[in-house]
DNA sequence: GCGTAGGCGCTTTTT
DNA sequence: GCGCCTACGC
């Protein structure tokens, strides 16, 4: 009926569909046929009772093993699409339900919010709600919990704030500054991320400073760091990265604080071991409480059980520090640990696996895995080389709107993916154009909004008045006259009298060098932040406390009085927060505006969560990044040129390139029943037009798996076919066949250091000299006429006028232009 | 102190 | 192509 296999030979199904409530039911894995093995002995519950038994039917010979494995280490080794959430929640609830663990002796960590949610949610589905005392959540909600309720340990006030990257970018800026720092030789940016890979390293100021050399950057950047330390102390403040290093050292200076974590969580679980860095990894050792050595962290307290679930193949964290390290050597590391290898995929056609497993093949020095599904193959992969991404775009498009007439596809069936954030502006101008329904997940996330961080910064000023970034940003925020000066002046007093900003405006009256109207108007912002204080301790909810904070400050006239249409769409968005708080007050109705605060600080993405993608009926639009985790029937994997994904960044250095490689993999695995692959032969990143090779894992991929509705870009076929230039543009060109045997694509080194900028389509050396109004053929387009040019020497671009063609800005290195 | 124009750099990816 | 920052003029 409607499922998408109902036309495909499926051997495995005896023709038969996959039952249509099944693939409705995103990332639940749900039992086979045939997939259980009657001979598996139950390996090993103890007296067998009905319950855990009924936990491990249906589960395959390795799964079952996964959920029963009792003692000691386990790391699962999880391939796509292998059922690794059931196979996690099966086994927490099997552990409650043999009477190996009571849930509150369970802690079991995810990476994303949602994980943890859909975590909490299924083990509840199979337990009930005494799941409800065990901790299910990701790193830094668990070590938030911690350290709030340990926070007089560590001299810090349980109402702490939590910076996130631009907070802390903020912070980094003032520090750089006050010390003084040329922001062209020391930028406060590479500063930031600097600090974040060393806290990720947990490696503190000390440690950082025994280590540096006679080098100025890093010399600048080790009392950058220590003063950046000291601010955040001031401020009551962690950053992100702070949450989880403050709590490894807490653990390792407070044994009995330890102790207490220790004799508690009997059982840790990891999910996407893959991505934890350095300090996740050390995070997760010391709640353990297992010594490098092996040894005991606490007399008398055996380490607890732990279990991490992961799949190198699909680490694409690297870039903020996930070490692919964690999970290789597992097995070194925890020399008594079980492995458990899961292949079977439960998602995708035989054609699918093997595309992504060719493509995954290819990295070095990765342990082999091979998925494998017995759905049978499948459709081919479908392959289209657009033009442009506008034409990569209308392809698109007309193929949702044909899969959608023959083959009963919805639009909420169908994911496109891309590389980065900014391509999918081309897909959504097409999609806009013919009507479908579409929604973008990902890219500026609501609380990165200004009118949200502003209204943050409100509320975290009454929360803690030391919250030096937070008051600062909204000190002249609606506008109320208070310039750089004042601001300084305040900064000043602070410094020298070795309180917090914040603080100072409370005796502002000795404020040297204010002028009478600042002085009149800080102590109006002052006395403001008080009676909001006075609110919150009378017990005024988070919402009432932002309905007061946007009127009294101003804040909300001053966007209404506005007539730009951005800031309509900024009070929409407050009136979302609001929202929000007011959701959270039903949810939470102890919560305080501290704990209000901490929600929004670690849950990022409240406006998009991609759940019932599905049922929502529409398009998916998302980087590859977000996609990690999902699937869909249908899946459109973009942009696939050497130079865009591959990205640029990352073509000279082989072990970037070993990370898109994986990223490829997950984009592959997320499909279901089709997938198509779709370059563009020319893309316009940046303004500029770019010719752009073909993605070497296309070229990975066996070549019988695709079918290519379009082998080439109107360019090649021109270059590439005979010596007569010119003719008809859009005539047909050689069939597919024929093309793919010109395929010459040799495994590519990656390019040399001063290879052309962009991939290694061959520039020309003889570019004309074009001057406005000359008249210009063009291999392609034919004739024209040159209307500007815009940057010369070697990245000239010239917009030439090509009449019917119409007119188009060609970047001369790349296009077949003569002058005439 | 504030608003605007022009220059600059940049873009992965996110808890 | 855009958003941020700086410099300048009011």
């Amino acid at each position: 009926m409607t499922s998408l296999f109902s036309d495909l030979p499926l051997p495995g199904l005896g023709g038969g569909a996959r039952p249509d409530a099944e693939s409705h039911l995103p990332r639940v894995m749900a039992p086979r046929e045939g997939q259980r093995d009657p001979e598996i002995p139950d390996g090993g519950a103890p007296q067998g009772s009905l319950v855990a038994d009924a936990l491990v039917e249906g589960l395959n010979p390795p799964q079952r093993a996964a959920v029963t494995h009792a003692g000691g280490q386990l790391l699962i080794i999880a391939g796509a699409g292998s059922g690794k959430t059931r196979v996690l929640t099966h086994r927490i609830a099997y552990l409650l339900a043999t009477g190996r663990a009571k849930p509150g002796e369970i802690l079991a960590i995810t990476f994303t919010n949602k994980a943890a949610a859909e975590m909490r949610e299924r083990v509840e589905e199979l337990v009930g709600p005494r799941a409800r005392t065990m901790w299910v959540s990701t790193f830094h909600s668990a070590c938030v919990r911690i350290l709030r309720r340990e926070a007089k340990t560590i001299g810090l006030r349980s109402s702490f704030s939590i910076y996130d990257a631009a907070d802390s970018q903020r912070l980094m800026t003032m520090v750089c500054r006050e010390l003084d720092l040329d922001p062209k030789r020391y930028p406060p940016k590479a500063f930031s991320h600097r600090v974040s890979d060393l806290k990720n390293e947990l490696i503190d100021p000390d440690a950082y400073l025994a280590t540096v050399g006679n080098n100025p950057f890093e010399q600048n950047l080790a009392a950058a760091y220590r003063r950046y330390q000291e601010r955040l102390r001031q401020a009551h403040a962690l950053d992100f990265d702070d949450i989880i290093m403050t709590t490894v050292h807490m653990l390792q200076a407070f044994p009995d604080v330890a102790e207490h974590y220790r004799r508690r969580f009997r059982h840790v679980l990891v999910d996407e071991y893959q991505d934890t860095n350095h300090a996740q990894y050390v995070l997760v050792r010391e709640l353990v409480g297992m010594n490098a050595d092996g040894t005991w962290a606490t007399e008398g307290v055996e380490p607890a059980e732990l279990t991490v679930v992961g799949d190198a193949d699909q680490s694409i964290y690297a870039f903020r520090g996930a070490t692919i390290r964690n999970i290789i050597e597992f097995e070194t590391d925890y020399p008594n640990a079980a492995t458990i290898l899961l292949e079977q995929n439960y998602r995708s056609t035989q054609t699918i696996l093997t595309a992504a497993n060719s493509v995954i093949a290819r990295n070095p020095g990765r342990k082999r895995k091979n998925l494998w599904t017995d759905a049978g193959a499948g459709t081919q992969i479908v392959g289209y080389v657009a033009d442009s991404e506008h034409e990569e775009a209308r392809f698109i498009a007309s193929e949702i709107d044909r899969l959608g007439d023959s083959d009963d596809v919805k639009p909420g069936d169908v994911a496109i993916f891309y590389r980065t954030n900014a391509q999918s502006r081309a897909l959504e101008e097409v999609l806009v154009r013919v009507g479908l329904p579409y929604k973008v997940v990902g890219g500026t996330r609501f609380y990165e909004r200004k009118e949200i961080k502003d209204a943050i910064a409100y509320l975290r000023a009454i929360v803690n008045p030391d919250d030096d970034v937070s008051i600062r940003r909204i000190f002249n925020v609606p506008k109320r006259g208070l310039g750089d000066r004042s601001e300084a002046m305040v900064t000043a007093y602070a410094e020298r009298e070795r309180i917090s900003f914040g603080a100072a405006l409370g005796q502002v009256e000795d404020v040297f060098g204010l002028a009478a109207r600042a002085i009149a108007t800080i102590k109006e912002f002052a006395a403001m932040l008080e009676r909001l204080r006075g609110m919150s301790a009378a017990g005024a909810t988070p919402a009432e406390l932002l309905d007061t904070v946007l009127e009294e400050s101003g804040y909300l006239r001053e966007l209404r009085a506005s007539d730009d249409p951005q800031d309509a769409s900024r009070v929409e968005n407050l009136a979302e927060l609001h929202a929000v708080a007011a959701e959270f007050a039903e949810s939470d109705p102890e919560g305080d505006l501290g704990d209000f605060l901490e929600r929004v600080a670690l849950v990022a993405d409240a406006d998009q969560i991609p759940e019932g993608a599905g049922e929502s009926g529409v398009i998916t639009l998302m980087t590859v990044h977000t996609a990690k985790g999902l699937e869909f029937p249908v899946v459109f994997v973009t942009g696939l040129e050497d130079g865009t994904f591959p990205h640029q960044r990352s073509l000279a250095d082989p072990d970037e390139l070993a990370e898109e490689r994986r990223l490829a993999y997950v984009a592959l695995t997320r499909a279901r029943e089709r997938l198509y692959v779709s370059r563009a032969a020319v893309r316009t990143a940046f303004g500029m037009p770019n010719e752009l090779p073909e993605s070497r894992f296309i070229s990975d991929v066996p070549e019988e798996l695709i079918d290519w509705k379009r082998r080439e870009s109107s360019m090649q076929r021109y270059r590439g076919g005979s010596f007569t230039s010119g003719g008809g543009y859009g005539s047909t060109g050689p069939r597919s066949s024929r093309l793919a045997e010109r395929r010459q694509r040799k495994e590519s080194a990656p390019p040399s250091p001063d290879a052309p900028k962009f991939g290694s389509a061959t520039p020309r050396a003889d570019v004309p000299n074009l001057e406005i109004g000359d008249r210009v053929t063009h291999d392609a387009y034919g004739m024209g006429r040159v209307v500007a040019i815009e940057s010369g020497g070697t990245n000239a671009v010239a917009k030439i006028d090509f009449g019917e063609a119409g007119t188009k800005r060609l970047l001369l290195r790349y296009s077949p232009v003569t002058k005439l």
